[in-house]
DNA sequence: GCGAAAGTACGATCGATGTCAAACTTTGAT
DNA sequence: ATCAAAGTTTGACATCGATCGTACTTTCGC
């Protein structure tokens, strides 16, 4: 593993892919997690309802919308939320999404 | 005709429907032509490349989130803009998604 | 009344996407 | 060296939703 996958710039950011990516309320509540907890999480530390495969397949989308960052430290892949990148292309998006409770299913 | 179809009450409205409401370009891009031009558009006064059918489904969608309330003008179909009850709920939402382009595709 | 205009209803289609299981890879610990 | 832990990859599957055409309904104007 040890490589560290492709990460968009700010300007690149595209409000389709970002909200295409918030759409799904697992994706959400990853986001609202990290949100919450201020800090870095691995991608198995996470409260989500779903096998290893599909997280997998979710953290790449919300990587690819720029939504976090990630990176590896030995065998885990740390996720970190790219809030300041995010509030700058999409002032108020965030906000308005995190201030809600994620809907159960 | 005549009658009015169902519209949610403030109470009601839903995170998640209001999203994947939004996430539809042709739905967002109703949802900010309404607001750019500030007064009531019967369906076929909007600019969406969609058949009349379609465009149908996608009123319907953004009536049942909520988005848009409805009524009858001899045969149009109105569509309101139902702004600051979505502001109420959801506030910085409409604002963060109107400030930004609706993209092509 | 009649025709046109504005939508609606109803299927049908087709592509996208969320999901999983199974096999694989990489890294760290013993 | 071996094993376990953490993710990834691949392929299959199922569901959902955007789309359209056609037929239908309602209302307005002549």
């Amino acid at each position: 593993m040890g490589r560290t996958p492709p990460h968009p710039e700010v300007s690149q950011f595209d409000l389709q892919q970002v909200l295409e990516a918030l759409v799904d309320p697992v994706r959400r509540s990853i986001v609202a997690q990290l949100d919450a907890s201020g800090v870095d999480i691995p991608c198995g530390g996470f409260d989500i309802p779903v096998s290893k495969s599909t997280a997998t397949h979710h953290f790449n989308v919300l990587r690819e919308a720029g939504l976090i960052r990630q990176y590896y430290v030995g065998t885990s892949r740390m996720n970190s939320l790219r809030r300041a990148e995010m509030d700058e292309v999409f002032p108020g998006l965030l906000d308005a999404l995190t201030r809600q409770p994620v809907r159960k299913t």
